[in-house]
DNA sequence: GGTCATGATGATACACTATATCAGGCCAGC
DNA sequence: GCTGGCCTGATATAGTGTATCATCATGACC
């Protein structure tokens, strides 16, 4: 079945679970551009800080406000170009039930991109608003193999579970 | 495996599949209702033709459109609230990817809700912009067996695959 | 009949999410 | 110095979804 399944990130329990992770995570993500062409720059490194910094999946809007600390005009525009560009090279994902987005769980230099994506799934918990990117590939094998069997040529996959998270099933109070 | 897997509808190449089909279903799903408690009214019958009718997946605004032609003072909630019952009640379902809603392949009666519902992917097609709805056990229980290892409790469950579909690929051609 | 609670709809305003478009700045290469 | 590409600034607008209050019908209950 799955051989590799799942590693939770984002959990809204531990507060910020990272910490001067981030800024080696950025190092790495900036040479991983590099080495495609492409570079992180300032502003982009900023929003994809923002994007790690935040403990749950955030909104483009929120994103602006954070980055407007420091950066002055910045506008939706602003946003939503430094996020485009991180989707496309892989870094962040977009969570479509929430419009939201978080880091990528898999570190960069995998190869993966927008294009090439490497399979993911998102658990959100209801409850305590967290989320956790796991990458199983018995999930995206059978999701390849039911359109298969259609004839249907797969690009991209979007999987996202709604549930409620193992800590918030343990602990059933507002400890949410 | 898969017992079953993949009745494919709302083909864009194929204008309107159903006919006086839609009819019948709205009267199923009248029943169904009915038997439930909840009531399909008329404006709730109305928004549920037009997706019917729709040979796409159609927006709220799209809908908001047509369905002035019956309802003069329709504004957008009197579209959401509609479309909220429906899903509700299983009747129709969201494409988050598109923003947009789709009749549910399968026929109601069969106690699915919005609570509990049944297993079901969209296989949606980027040239053409036709969506397949698949419902497919072995894509929930691969789901669910990897949101289990991590202790986590599924209720919903989005799969959203964006890709081409057999007839686009068949003939690449600009006939989609 | 009168009253009241419930659920559905009408109607207005607003919030949130995302994109189009044009202008200016920076830098590499000729 | 000019050009072309890329990135950013800035303004406006499009698209998607909710909050809120008013109105109306229905049915329970006294």
């Amino acid at each position: 079945m799955s051989d590799h399944a799942g590693h939770a990130h984002h959990g809204a329990h531990h507060g910020h679970p990272r910490g001067g992770d981030i800024e080696a995570s950025l190092d790495r993500a900036a040479a991983t551009c590099l080495a495609r062409g492409a570079q992180l720059t300032e502003l982009r490194r900023q929003v994809l800080r923002l994007v790690l910094d935040s403990a749950q999946p955030i909104g483009a809007y929120a994103l602006l406000d954070r980055l407007r600390g420091e950066r002055r005009g910045a506008a939706p525009p602003t946003v939503y170009r430094a996020l485009d560009f991180l989707i496309e090279h892989g870094l962040i994902h977009k969570i479509e039930r929430l419009n939201a987005f978080v880091g990528c769980a898999e570190e960069p230099g995998h190869g993966h991109t927008h294009a090439h994506p490497h399979p993911h799934q998102f658990l959100i918990c209801g409850r305590c608003g967290s989320t956790a990117e796991v990458c199983d590939e018995s999930v995206a094998g059978a999701v390849a193999a039911a359109a298969g069997r259609l004839g249907f040529h797969v690009h991209r996959t979007t999987v996202e579970v709604e549930g409620i998270c193992a800590h918030c099933h343990d602990t059933k109070s507002t400890s949410g």
